[in-house]
DNA sequence: GACAGGTACTGTATCTGATCAACTACTGGA
DNA sequence: TCCAGTAGTTGATCAGATACAGTACCTGTC
């Protein structure tokens, strides 16, 4: 994180504001039905009408990550002459941990929250 | 992040889903007035019952990146007879990156409330 | 006086997720 | 043919968080 005292920035994404979240978000994805990596990279990226999005390389490290740890399974579709995809699948341990992850941001936001909140904590 | 599946937490915090708030909870503190590095610790650590802490190091670590920009100044008490404590001072360059940093904020957890929101999209 | 335990600060090494900067490979259009 | 877009992948690197270890001081207790 630079000084850059520069940029007006509303829409001050840092990449280390999302960090942590991304294999929820990824899980997310998958939980609405199968899906290849382009197609989660753009689904992130419009899903924030392009203000925030992912680097393809920090999904595919998301999906071996998420491979490795059994939470997904990975299978290439049958676009035999068309461009290959690898599709995605969330198992049942990755619908496990997205239900715990979901709790964790919620806890998560509203400590933040609390934190941020400029009000004196009345005792 | 290890696949352990078996605590049940609800409490579930990561460290990697504070990442990046650090920063912006100790100016955050330190809007309030002036705070040693310990003080911190702890005001922190009680804002969220004890469920949430930042480490040690991890703030000294902040302390250090935020007096480097210039955020937060800091100063010794005199404590001469007593234990030492450093003294941290938010400067008018850190009460602007707070208020950035907020807005940042506000609009990562909006971002991420609507990626992990499970509606489907009717189509 | 010795000692435990809490307060307070610091440095070093390590882990991990995110990103950069490439690269391969196919398709369709100018 | 060249280019842009789609699609997947890898290796190097960065930075924040943490583990771990250490220093130093204070208070209360035996």
């Amino acid at each position: 994180m630079q000084p850059d005292q520069s940029p007006p920035a509303e829409d001050a994404f840092s990449a280390d504001l999302l960090r942590g979240h991304t294999d929820t978000i990824v899980l997310a994805t998958l939980r609405r039905g199968d899906r290849y990596g382009f197609e989660i990279y753009k689904a992130i990226r419009d899903a924030t009408g392009g203000a925030h999005e992912i680097k393809e390389a920090t999904l595919y490290a998301t999906y071996r990550r998420l491979t490795r740890d059994g939470l997904v399974e990975a299978y290439w579709g049958d676009e035999s002459q068309g461009g290959r995809r690898k599709y995605y699948r969330i198992t049942d341990a990755g619908r496990a941990v997205f239900r715990r992850n979901v709790a964790a941001w919620r806890a998560t936001r509203d400590v933040v929250d609390t934190l941020l909140t400029d009000k004196e904590p009345r005792s």
